[in-house]
This record gives C-alpha cells, sequence and structure tokens, in this order.
RNA sequence: CGGGGCGUAGUAUACCGGUAGUACGCUUGAUUUGGGAUCAAGUAGACUGGGUUCGAUUCCCAGCGCCCCGACCA
C-alpha cells in the first residue's frame, strides 16, 4: 500500500481525552477512533491488526476442530427466560421491535447457541464438537476506561464445546487451554502470560483465565513464575493453594489483564433447554458444554501496552498491519523514489505485505512515523543505499540498521512468512 | 452508580465580562532534504439550552459529553 494513500495521519500530540498508553498510541497513529466512551472504530492500519489476530485465533480455533459461524447480536428475552439471566443481567442494552417486542443486543451467546443445537443435535454421533464465532459483544458497563482494553462494543471471539460426558469434557478443555497458550505465544505475549486458576467451572473446580501481566490490568493474580502459573483473588485462598500444591512464600501479587477465558458449564445450558442425545443404550442424556472466550481488541490493547517503547508501537510480525515499510527520501523525481518503487513492486509480486512511504517529506518525519506505526522491518531507500548498491533494513524492536543485498532482503522475507 | 476534574480551530493549549491568541496540521510560494526544517502569506474555533448583564466564550443553573478514583465486571 501507498502511504500517500492512506488516509489516516499520524498525529504528534497524544489526544487529551486519553490516559492509557494502548489509547494514546494507537489514536496518535491512526489505528483507532474514539466513537464515544468505551467505543472504538478501528481504522485501516487498526482494522488490518485485528484481521491477523483474528486469523491467528481462527488458525488455532480450526486446528482444535472448532467450526466457525456467526450467530446475531439481536437476542430474544424468551432464551435468555430459560437461564434466567433476562431479568438478572444488568449490563444488557436493550431495545424494542417496532411492535413493541423486547429485544437484546448480545452480551453473549451461550442461550441462542444451545437453543439452536437443539435442531442438529440428537445421537451421540453427533458429538463431540465446538462452534465459534467472531462475533460483536455489547455490555453496557458501568464504566468504560483504559482504551480498548474495557469497552461496551468490541469483537469477541466465544466457541463452544459440546461433549458427551464430563471425561471428553475433559479432553477437549485441555485442548483449548493448549490452543489458547499457543496463541498468546504467537502474539508475542508468552513471556507476560499466564494461565490463571479462577473460580467457576460446574463440574470442574475452577476455570481458567489468562491474564497478561501489565500494569494498565484491572486485576490483580498471584504468580509463580517458576511454574508459570497464577491464580486470581478470588481463589487466593490457603486451601486452594494447597489443593493446586502452590506455596504463599513462591507467589507474587501482579497487575495483570485477563486476555483469554475458559470456562467448563457442565450441563447448566443443556438442562435449561432440554439439550440432549440419545446414547448408544439409547438413553437420554446430557450435553455437557464449555464455553471459551478471547476478546481480539483487548489483545491488541495488551500488546500495545506490553510491547512498545518510547517511540511508538512494536508489532510482532504475526499481527503487523504490514511485513515491510519501505521508506525513501527525495520528491518523485528522485533517483531514490525510482528506485524504492521498483523494490516495491518486486515486494509486492512476492506477495510480501509493504507499506511504502512514497510522500514527500523529511527523513525525521518519516522515520518518526515509521517507529510509531509499528511495522517490524523497516526498509530505506536513499541516495546513500543507491551509492552502495543495498538498502538499509533496521528492525523495530531491536538493532541498529544494516546494508544488505535486495536479495538478502528478500531471501530473509520468505523465511519468515 | 458515588466522589473529583474538564469541555475553546482537525490536534494540543492560552487569555479575557467588551470583536478569541499561540503551536502543530492543512493551502500557496521560496529555500531546504538521513531523525518531527526555515521564512512569508493564508485556512480554521468558544458543547447545547436557559438565566444574570448594555454586552457572556468568560459569571450562575440545567442538560449532554469526556477523563480520573472507587464500586461493578455473564
Amino acid at each position: 500500500m501507498l502511504q500517500s494513500n492512506l488516509f489516516t495521519k499520524t498525529k504528534k500530540e497524544a489526544p487529551k481525552n486519553e490516559v492509557s498508553k494502548n489509547a494514546i498510541l494507537l489514536s496518535r497513529a491512526g489505528f483507532i477512533h474514539k466513537e464515544m466512551a468505551g467505543v472504538y472504530s478501528f481504522l485501516p492500519l487498526g482494522w488490518r491488526v485485528m484481521q491477523k489476530i483474528m486469523q491467528v485465533i481462527r488458525e488455532e480455533m480450526n486446528v482444535i476442530g472448532g467450526q466457525e459461524l456467526f450467530l446475531t447480536s439481536l437476542q430474544i428475552p424468551e432464551l435468555w427466560s430459560k437461564t434466567n439471566r433476562w431479568s438478572v443481567v444488568d449490563n444488557w442494552f436493550t431495545t424494542k421491535l417496532k411492535n413493541g417486542a423486547d429485544l437484546g443486543l448480545a452480551f453473549t451467546h451461550e442461550e441462542p447457541l444451545t437453543n439452536l443445537m437443539k435442531e442438529h443435535l440428537s445421537s451421540y454421533r453427533d458429538l463431540p464438537f465446538s462452534a465459534y464465532q467472531f462475533q460483536t459483544k455489547f455490555r453496557n458497563e458501568e464504566r468504560a476506561k483504559s482504551g480498548i482494553m474495557r469497552t461496551r462494543e468490541f469483537i469477541m471471539k466465544d466457541l463452544y464445546s459440546f461433549s458427551k460426558d464430563e471425561k471428553e469434557h475433559q479432553d477437549f478443555y485441555e485442548k483449548a487451554k493448549n490452543a489458547y497458550i499457543k496463541i498468546f505465544k504467537r502474539l508475542g505475549l508468552e513471556d507476560k502470560t499466564y494461565t490463571t486458576f479462577a473460580s467457576g467451572g460446574t463440574f470442574s473446580k475452577y476455570s481458567h483465565e489468562f491474564q497478561t501481566l501489565t500494569s494498565a490490568g484491572e486485576d490483580t493474580i498471584y504468580i509463580d513464575r517458576n511454574k508459570k502459573i497464577a491464580v486470581n483473588k478470588e481463589v487466593y485462598t490457603d486451601k486452594v493453594l494447597s489443593d493446586l500444591g502452590l506455596k504463599k512464600s513462591d507467589l507474587e501479587g501482579e497487575k495483570a489483564v485477563e486476555v483469554g477465558n475458559i470456562f467448563s458449564l457442565g450441563t447448566r445450558f443443556s438442562e435449561s433447554f432440554d439439550l440432549n442425545y440419545l446414547d448408544e443404550k439409547g438413553e437420554k442424556q446430557l450435553v455437557v458444554m464449555g464455553s471459551y472466550g478471547i476478546g481480539p481488541g483487548r489483545l491488541m490493547g495488551t500488546i500495545v501496552e506490553v510491547l512498545s517503547d518510547e517511540k511508538g508501537i512494536v508489532w510482532p510480525s504475526e499481527v503487523a498491519p504490514f511485513a515491510v515499510h519501505l521508506l525513501c527520501f527525495g520528491d518523485k523525481s528522485s533517483k531514490s523514489y525510482k528506485e524504492a518503487k521498483n523494490l516495491y513492486r518486486q515486494l509486492q509480486e512476492r506477495k510480501i505485505e509493504v507499506l511504502f512511504d512514497d510522500r514527500e517529506m523529511r527523513a525525521g518525519e518519516k522515520f518518526a512515523d515509521s517507529d510509531l506505526i509499528g511495522i517490524p522491518l523497516r526498509v530505506v531507500v536513499s541516495d546513500k543505499t543507491i551509492a552502495e548498491g543495498k538498502v538499509e533494513v533496521k528492525s523495530r524492536g531491536n538493532g541498529g540498521e544494516k546494508l544488505i543485498e535486495e536479495a538478502e532482503l528478500f531471501a530473509n522475507l520468505e523465511k519468515h512468512k
């Protein structure tokens, strides 16, 4: 993409109505736009990142057999009355049909999906399976905060598993847990993300949260650095710790943000909806369910919180809006522009995603923008590099510039694809 | 939802009961060109409604919005 065509502009100043690092950097770099408190639009660069995050999640969900679907945002109260959640949940956004009937805007999808499955699930032969979606969730939070970390409207990946019995459920639950760990690894959050024991789970004693250490987080968790696990505040008791074989003296309290959560639902929903199947003996059995959530937007915010530096964002390569930021100095008639354009075409031919800063600006501004936007590899073409017959490369995260042959650049990029 | 703070150009900020100033951005021209350039000329602004007043962006009231702390967070 040509940067001269990108409609978003970078800003030198932080917006005055943002305090959190993620919102400041993402706004300054033109990734997001605040529509209102807790409600953000994703602009071209931001949406590219969002889609990449979703793609990583999608791939890992597909590996464990998840089937992607897309449920509705508008929901009817009848289904929610069956689990007694219509009137109990206080952060519903609700609305009405023209005829006066109540509707809710989805804040989760257990009820509609469980109900839907009655149509498709009747035999033990149908089980197990799982289904997931990326869907907008609405939650009327009393207070939105921390930029895109806690919003009133957000995309969520929610997967629901359906199993014959508790054992089969546990097998899947473990697979899902590992898939989550893989996702955080691919997103560059591995070192700071702890699998955290939390309350909940119907048959199992605990649910699991995935908590990433950052001062921007709202939660306090107690981590065991060596074992790489943690417990959250609700279950931080002597009994639980001895259950889990943890010692209080090994634990440190840390601020963290919940980037994912997996939960055994047992038969809570299948009972409410009478979602059952006939087993081999022809006997009716309730389906055992689980739910597994990740917020891609919150992940994006977390990545910015955790990985950015004083100059701007540092995207992990899997989710960067582009693989290469190509800069050239000089106007459209300059030799370096022509060379850079030529390199731009070659990168495109090789299917390498490249943002070409073809704007006629001073070098300093281009460098500053490039650092702010945070694309992993910066490639510079200038009179200086042309004289050497090479291009200059620098990785955003670390290290200085170096001159290399174009052929070497292509080889390196192919390797990381 | 309780407490506190704040609403001035696209952005960030200032002053003021008497025609709103600065910087960045943007436009035009010139000089520049490897870390946010310089000069000149332009562009563009008081959240909404009511009140007080000769006169309100300024003071008062209400609404709306934003931020922070706390509570809350299937």
